[in-house]
RNA sequence: AGGCGCGUAGCUCAGUUGGUUAGAGCGCUACCUUGACAUGGUAGAGGUCACCAGUUCGAAUCUGGUCGUGCCUACCA
């Protein structure tokens, strides 16, 4: 082996080895488990969420096989239609060309190019995480298979009447050209400006100020609205009002929406631009103006002057006719909320427009009743609350969307725009008998690509067909994923799931927190603060990392900012940790909070914890490979140390399946580290090293102990295994032959069973071990803070009331004197015959290390005293309670009689400290 | 405006149903290359658990409030 641990030599063997040889297929008779993957953008790119979110489901994956389970990872990805369709088009744009000229087969071609050429990525970055996903079952939403039950889902819905046509206000992506949902609508604060305007009162030389932060609607004003009770405006209602640069007369109506605080308390009134104002138009019987062109310029509607202006240019040339007829009351700086389309970033329009929707009340009903009955349960729980309170204010869903990438909705026009909704034209004929002549245009729109992820969990299973994996495997156990989707995907899942299987998709729903940077930003592209797991895992040089982040940027003119941050965060670029190492980290991190911000330093951490396990594994090698080990685990043979460690081991396998099975990997994995480097790296091994370097002492002491090192550390091995599945492999491959484990013929580590639980514990073997410790630790203490050299060995004496301690002296000698470098440690018959001497104390026992030219006894003096200071803050603690006889009545015997004992045990120690600082004061 | 989180060591975070002298990792200080590991070892320093009040024999933990901070939802024309 290598003398430190090579990540990268080995994780792309044994992933390609796991994969070649189907162990990622589901495997045996157990009971099925199965989790389907959040599907990632086909061509997209693996960010720190997906390794998130990837280690969790592969920790569940993996511990459950190992617990006999038959598991599936079902995988697969997602067509992201807008998204991919925006990559194409601006690379075609790049060509000098675009989709309206290449006409829409041509741009599919042209996008199928593409996700051939890109789509590979995404799913290579998920297996050099680790992922144990069966491969062989990948799907695509544009599968054919996939499609079909698309299809299927629409017309079912459609012909149910729970798919209908509707005209309204939608949110409409002026960029882009096609229609987005309320989800995809990002609003942010931005500076703007409040203008009042002045609309003159029809029959008088008065105004009526109104405020607005969009002054090229007023074009598509269909009314002025006042509070019905304001008192200042109430003689106006009815009234007419002079739209300025119109020409056109808009009544004042009273209507209960207006704040009569906040403006003027006069607000103009624009159906066709304004969700709100829509209403109100509706109430009032309004006309509904358009005034824009689906690019957001202004249309015939409006007067000749603005017709073919942008909306920017529109809002400034009415600003400045307005002001030039004088009717510009003032401009006053104003925040508002900006909604922006989160793919392109254009502020979006309400536009009124013809769309497909989906009647959501009957979906949702059940949807909610399936997690309130607890048939699918949140964790943490409190997520329940925000999928409740949006599902019980849920609007219908517009599911149309003006794009060319994506299922095209199987519906069909004939002259008079009547509606057949059918897979093809000619069943369209059938199904409604049609003449054969009748003239048929298919809708151009595509489905918005969330109603094709809603089906994900029973689709990629092979409903409705080919049924063998959905029976077995549907309902899946878990469903992992990031809280900012519960509403996009996991809801609607939950509704189009219950209403085609009669199922539920998943029992459970683990909400993750979002990965935020070292600052704890939100990670993007365009805040430049974005990590590549990859390059934890493989490195990168920091040119590389700088060019990367700041490379095609939206926002060029932040490159220098970003530029600069970067230098500062990372100025060596990052070391490459490896997958396990990164995978460990994210464990870590997944606490019940929601932000996890992403420190590098504990994966350096865990990459040296990788390394300590390396070398303890090294270790165990060279004292067994070719040595003589003992068969069996025969108890009677058993030293202290080996007895111990077993026991520790027990208790930490406990910890970490139920840590597993409340979904605490942060739990899980602070078990893990702690046991495997300080109950076994540091304690285990450094108490084998006596026993088997002083093999001829008692040979077979050493023989069975290289049995206890080889099979807890096989033992560990398979506890980590969920958790760290490259070095666990690795190790394992040349640990298990050399157990007499009955698995050690597994062909993998992932195919070998979980640790089974004992929850008994070897109280005895604890408690001398700990003696063990305690007496070592004190040497050691005194050491360090007497400055006696490592290299020194010393004499000590112990010396104490309880023939126990003495028992113990002769039993562990060889223990103390290798771990704590003793030259030699006596018993001490008769306290009077102590030489002067540094002391500690483990519980009743005195711990001597003589003066005798190495200690100072000022400093000594000085040590003393602090452990004294220290106690006496303890026990004023204890006995403050001991003293409270309302204590002493009310808390629990066992509490009492716990303190009982510290304070006793305080007080002698204490009293011991004391008499060797006055010992040393006679000097 | 409503809802949900969070506030514990310089930093990133644990702390189960209230009962330790409040923990881990990183960082820091001192010493040490000893036959698995300097990606290491040993020892050590460092916290009025945001603040205030309450419940209790006992509060980091429960309740109410204050402050700070982050997010989500709905919105102010």
């Amino acid at each position: 082996m290598e003398k430190t641990y090579q990540p990268q030599q080995l994780e792309n063997h044994w992933y390609k080895t796991w994969e070649e040889r189907g162990y990622f297929e589901p495997q045996g008779d157990g009971d099925p488990y199965c989790i389907v993957i959040p599907p990632p953008n086909v061509t997209g790119r693996l960010h720190m969420g997906h390794g998130f979110q990837n280690a969790i489901m592969d920790a569940l994956v993996r511990y459950h096989r190992m617990l006999g389970r038959q598991t599936l990872w079902q995988v697969g990805t997602d067509h992201a239609g807008i998204a991919t369709q925006m990559v194409v088009e601006r690379k075609l744009n790049a060509a000098g060309t675009n989709r309206e000229e290449i006409g829409r087969e041509a741009f599919l071609d042209k996008v199928w190019d593409w996700k051939e050429e890109s789509g590979g990525i995404i799913t290579q970055q998920i297996r050099r995480l680790g992922s144990s996903i069966d491969w062989s079952r990948e799907r695509f939403t544009m599968d054919d298979q996939m499609s079909a039950v698309v299809e299927k889902a629409f017309i079912q819905l459609y012909d149910e009447g729970l798919i209908y046509r509707g005209n309204r206000l939608v949110n409409w992506d002026p960029k882009l050209l096609t229609a987005i949902s309320d989800l995809e609508v990002v609003a942010e604060e931005e500076n703007g400006f409040m203008w009042h305007f002045r609309y003159p009162i029809e029959g008088s030389d008065d105004c009526v100020v109104i405020a607005t932060t969009r002054p090229e609607t007023l074009l598509g004003d269909s009314a002025i609205a006042v509070h019905p009770e304001d008192e200042r405006y109430r003689a106006l209602v009815g009234k007419m009002v002079n739209l300025p640069l119109c020409d056109r007369k808009i009544p004042i109506i009273a209507d209960e929406y207006v704040d009569p605080a906040f403006g003027t308390g006069c607000v103009k009134i624009t159906p066709a631009h304004d969700f709100n104002d829509y209403e109100v138009g509706k109430r009032h019987d309004l006309p509904v103006i358009n005034i824009f062109t689906k690019n957001a310029s202004i249309n015939d509607e409006a007067p000749a002057d603005y017709r073919g202006l942008d909306r920017f240019e529109a809002r400034k040339k009415i600003v400045e006719d307005l002001e030039a007829l004088g009717l510009v009351e003032k401009i006053e700086p104003h925040t508002l909320k900006v909604p922006r389309g989160d793919r392109s970033g254009a502020v979006i329009e309400p536009y009124l427009t013809h769309q497909w929707y989906v009647a959501i009340q009957s979906l949702a009903d059940p949807a909610i009743k399936a997690v309130e009955n607890g048939d699918i349960e949140f964790v943490p729980k409190n997520w329940e609350n925000t999928y409740f309170a949006w599902m019980r204010n849920i609007q219908d869903w517009c599911i149309s969307r003006q794009l060319w990438w994506g299922h095209r909705i199987p519906a069909w026009y004939d002259d008079e725009g009547k509606i057949y909704v059918a897979p093809t034209e000619s069943e369209a004929r059938l199904k409604y008998g049609l003449a054969d002549d009748l003239n048929l245009q298919q809708d151009p729109d595509v489905l918005d690509t969330w109603f094709s992820s809603g089906l994900w969990t029973f689709s990629t299973l092979g409903w409705p067909d080919d049924r063998e994996f959905f029976d077995k495997f549907h309902p899946t156990d878990v469903l992992v994923t990031g809280f900012d989707i519960i509403f996009f995907w996991v809801a609607r899942m939950i509704m189009m799931t219950l209403k085609f299987t009669g199922e539920i998709p998943f029992k459970k729903v683990y909400i993750t927190g979002l990965v935020r940077d070292e600052q704890g930003q939100k990670m993007s592209k365009s805040k430049g603060n974005i990590l590549d797991p990859i390059d934890l895992i493989d490195g990168i040089e920091l040119e590389e990392l700088v060019e990367k982040r700041t490379a095609d940027m939206m926002q060029p003119q932040l490159k220098q900012k970003i530029d600069k941050a970067t230098r500062e965060a990372f100025p060596d670029g990052i070391a490459g940790y490896g997958t396990d190492a990164l995978r460990f980290t994210f464990y870590s991190l997944a606490t019940t909070g929601r932000d996890i911000k992403f420190d590098l330093g504990r994966t350096e951490g865990f990459r040296n914890f990788c390394n300590k396990i390396w070398n303890a594994a090294r270790y165990v090698l060279m004292n067994t490979e070719e040595k003589e080990i003992a068969s069996s685990l025969e108890s009677a043979k058993l030293s202290v140390a080996d007895r111990w460690i077993i026991s520790r081991f027990d208790k930490a396998n406990v910890a970490v399946q139920a840590a597993m099975n409340d979904f605490r990997f942060d739990l899980a994995s602070q078990t893990l580290h702690e046991f495997i480097w300080n109950e076994y790296c540091d304690w285990t091994v450094e108490l084998s090293k006596p026993v088997l370097w002083d093999e001829e002492a008692n040979p077979e002491s050493a023989k069975i102990t290289r049995l206890v090192l080889l099979s807890i550390l096989e033992k560990s091995l398979r506890l980590l295994h969920p958790f760290m599945p490259f070095i666990t492999e690795e190790i394992w491959q040349k640990v298990a032959p050399l157990t007499d484990q009955a698995h050690s013929s597994e062909a993998s580590i992932m195919l070998a069973p979980y640790p089974e639980l004992n929850e008994t514990k070897d109280e005895e073997a604890e408690q001398h071990v700990e003696w063990i410790k305690g007496v070592i630790i004190a040497i050691r203490n005194i050491r360090g803070e007497m400055d006696i050299s490592p290299a020194k060995n010393i004499n000590v004496f112990l010396t104490s009331q309880s023939e126990a301690d003495q028992l113990r002296l002769e039993s562990y000698r060889p223990y103390l004197e290798k771990l704590a470098k003793l030259e030699s440690i006596h018993w001490l018959d008769d306290k009077a015959d102590a030489p002067k001497a540094a002391t500690g104390i483990y519980k009743d026992l005195e711990i001597l290390v003589p003066l005798a030219g190495l200690i100072d006894v000022d400093a000594e003096r000085a040590r003393l005293s602090k452990e004294i200071e220290k106690l006496t803050t303890g026990l004023k603690s204890v006995s403050g309670k001991l003293n409270n006889a309302k204590f002493v009545d009310n808390a629990p015997d066992a509490v009492v009689a716990k303190e009982r004992g510290k304070a006793e045990q305080m007080t002698s120690t204490l009293e011991a400290l004391k008499g060797k600082l006055e010992e040393l004061d006679e000097l």
